[in-house]
DNA sequence: GATGAATGAGCTTTCATTCAT
DNA sequence: AATGAATGAAAGCTCATTCAT
């Protein structure tokens, strides 16, 4: 931990409370925990962040980040709308598999805990970084003629509603199958109700 | 409160509990915020429910019978498939806004208090009644030829990922249009991804 | 239960919370607990004793009745004061073999909760029918000069702090031998003790 | 309290705590009562013991541990045997007096909670030290044959048991002497019982 | 920056006792 | 006599946050 600066520290934080929360969820961990796990004081991590809620908004900022980075790695790639929806879910499923605390995160913290998030992450505020660059998939995909151009958040909530759920269905061990196994049907039944209808 | 006999009380502890969990989460509902509302002493609910997991459970599964039920009244009708579709989503809007705590109930606590299901509710078995239904209307989509022969877990994670990231959504205030609005988008985009190719 | 006199059935419920208190301890059982193993109401309890410490009280003074009269029949016995130290050694580990709760209700029930009797039983009275028979037992070995006139509670102490101790110890799991072993050598020790020098 | 050590803050948890268990018993003393009793807040002792049962048992292996002490520096003594057991009957009656608080805890906690005492203390771990003591004592005293060779418990409960019946009685306010006076006659008893035959 | 003892309100749960039936 | 739902005070314990060092 020494020589550290302060932005990688407070990186460090947040990487190991993001695996807390979302294994034990937000209530269930407490700063101790977190600050146990990182060898450092309880004192100290208010040096970094002021409430545990604080906390909480910047790791999903931290995520929704990270997340909409890869997603615009796939934008920027000159492909087909299809092998876009299959390489989003196919790296959605792989951030779901080796590195869980990221889709967990977002099940199980944000989407539950509206009061933790109600005073700064509000409107999903927190998580435009993610927003914007399925936005950006889907408003291309539309200009290019692939899509169908319908209300966007129709189209989110069909693309991340059925992610975020098969992930959920992982967790409850349902699945019969490894998530990737469900990649193809699924980028299938995602580009079946969103193309255009004459393609 | 007179004259009451004890189910019928539990299910009063339980549509109490409920609006207060989905509202203001698990965690931050308590057991005397609960019996006030209820004008009921703490100690006696105790007397209907063993512990605040307890309650939960029964809960869950107290609403995934009564939207189960109501599936399986669509599942009897003599109609489509595709009016199937959005006869449910149409309901499961309608509840969202009429008793919108049901809806709440499953995404802001079920879905993310694992710890609280856990010993009871694990693999689903507490909604067992709703995906019940669900199963059925896919299987005889697919018996009836309307629909595509898959992975049942691939369209259910659709079929319900989606319509509680809409009502998610509709919760951060980010959409709009009202729900009812995007009911005939919505389904036509299931329909679309569900269908049999050659219809 | 029916047809029973009311005597006969505060002594049912005697027997029974007995057993509970001097298993479980006394802030350990509760009245519903002793309800249920005698598949009585709670409410109904209060008609037969008047609150928990009552029952207590009642018990105490119980136990020491049966016991007494133990040791009554033999101090009636014509025999030599080391034959009585014997058989009152014998009938106590007896008693703490075959229904060991009478015993552990003493030792674990009565020495330690003084709160508990400190109205009703404050000075030995309730077990004053056990007293009184080793009193007598004393008193009259003094009386045929067998053994030494000392303070009665010296004598006390030691046969009764020694009689307790060996089943605490026996409770401990610490004795490597069965109680009834210890008989011959308690006793001799406890003659040795008490008997008058020049024996 | 400023400038205390954590094991001398400790020491200062237990006696407080040792005064209020003793006096009021186990279950009729509550965290916030010591807490009371030394300024502390309730939070700040769980900073010390984990729980009130891992209080009860440090107490208890603390007031062994004084107590085998004091019974060790008699033992290291050049005296007889009859003069030691005098020593030790004195050594107990002094701190009953004066820190009536240690023998009441063993005879009114620890004798008569097993439930509290049973995962850390069982089989007399946590009274070692005092038990070892007087097991030296015996094992001295018939190496020098001044006492007869006999099962060490037979001889362990004699003493014991009879010291802390004694205790026991003047708790109960029915001894007519100090118990100071009765040392003499009881540590000849107690001599009379153990001794070899032949002295 | 770093420490961790200290705070104290607040949580879930228990239980002796009552009382309408 | 008998029932058991109802009461409500009080218990043990937790934990976000502060602050003297």
């Amino acid at each position: 931990m020494a020589f550290m600066k302060k932005e990688e520290k407070k990186i460090g934080i947040m990487e190991a409370s993001l695996k807390l929360f979302s294994t034990k969820g937000f209530y269930n961990t407490t700063i101790p925990d977190i600050a146990k796990s990182l060898g450092m004081s309880v004192g100290n991590m208010y040096n970094y962040f002021k409430s545990k809620e604080a906390l909480a908004m910047a790791i999903m900022q931290y995520t929704s980040d990270i997340l909409g980075e890869k997603i615009r790695e796939i934008n920027g790639k000159n492909i087909s709308v299809y092998e876009k929806i299959k390489l989003i879910t196919k790296m959605y499923f792989d951030i779901a598999n080796n590195r869980p605390e990221m889709i967990e995160y977002f099940l199980r913290v944000y989407l539950s805990n509206r009061d933790v998030f109600q005073n700064g992450c509000e409107g999903m505020i927190c998580v435009s970084a993610f927003v914007t660059e399925i936005m950006i998939f889907f408003e291309e995909g539309v200009r290019s003629g692939e899509l169908r151009d319908q209300d966007f958040f129709s189209a989110f909530g069909l693309f991340m509603g059925y992610l975020g759920g098969m992930v959920f269905l992982k967790g409850e061990n349902v699945l019969q199958k490894p998530l990737e196994d469900y990649i193809e049907d699924i980028s299938q039944n995602i580009y079946l109700a969103l193309k255009a209808q004459n393609v």
